[in-house]
DNA sequence: AATGAAAGCTCTTAGAC
DNA sequence: GTCTAAGAGCTTTCATT
């Protein structure tokens, strides 16, 4: 088979059931060891290898991380911030987002605002010095998190 | 010990130097075996393993998770969507929302905007079909993510 | 809290279907 | 793509400090 034929088909191919449970698996608890995986899915120890190395190696599958409790670790707080540069401060405001440690993820967007960011906050009172930080260079809106009622989850994996 | 000095204790007591090298070994790869993480932070394998039992006790660490590609899974868009419910619609949207497999996220928040869910889409086809469900409900404001200039990140682990 | 030693399990590799 | 088998490596328990 030709090389670019293999590769559509993998564009192509679905995940199928097995592929499926394995990521479930995963996601529920990311350091079961491949004998447990095993197990779930009804292969051996080695297919269950071989599937997770498909998986990583056609770039399906990242890696594999911990989901650490903000609050047990001292971060009361959480805001979603929307920002929108001033003229000219784009990059500056950007760097600005990346350099910032209490930022934990950020995006890019279409729209009226320009970057969504998510803070974690020890306090309500450093809200303010760290929302002064950009408000020279982006005019900013804040939204403060009271509830999840959707918390990070898996799409549907059904036609990947 | 009285147990409500060994309760503040815990919850005052910052993760040490080794707690916070574990943690940052885990949200790298969260599958590394507990021999390989014992050799990081310079410690033995059993302790390493009573030490990350400790921090799950603790509620410091939830879980472990895989971190999936969602554009190699076939969702080549993701969109932030503010949401607004109309009077008396609130409970609806919200279970609409929880109950959409394609809402990886959604956060409850202060301010004139109720929810801002992100979703997956497979096309930009899908966007439509997605917001004219809860139209009759709320009033949405989407953004479509462009790039990602902070992918989740561990918070500081300083004062934890 | 941490360690080493030992038993039991898991992972990886190799070879076959 | 899957399996079994076997050796290397890992995890867990426990006595010790």
């Amino acid at each position: 088979m030709a090389p670019v034929l293999k590769k559509l088909r993998n564009e192509n191919q679905a995940l199928d059931e097995i592929d499926r449970a394995l990521i479930g698996a995963l996601s529920e608890n990311a350091r079961q060891p491949l004998a447990e995986l095993a197990r779930c899915v009804g292969l051996s120890a080695p297919s269950v290898a071989e599937r997770l190395r498909r998986l990583e190696e056609a770039g399906l599958v990242n890696g594999y991380t911990v989901d650490l409790d903000h609050r047990a670790l001292g971060y009361s707080l959480t805001a979603i911030v929307r920002i929108k540069p001033l003229p000219g401060q784009l990059h500056m405001v950007e760097k600005l987002l990346v350099e910032s440690p209490e930022v934990i993820e950020c995006d890019k967007v279409t729209g009226d605002d320009c970057y969504i960011a998510r803070y974690v906050l020890r306090s309500i009172d450093e809200l303010d010095p760290i929302l002064d930080k950009i408000a020279q260079r982006a005019q900013t809106s804040t939204s403060i998190v009271k509830a999840t009622p959707v918390k990070r989850r898996l799409p549907p994996l059904g036609a990947g």
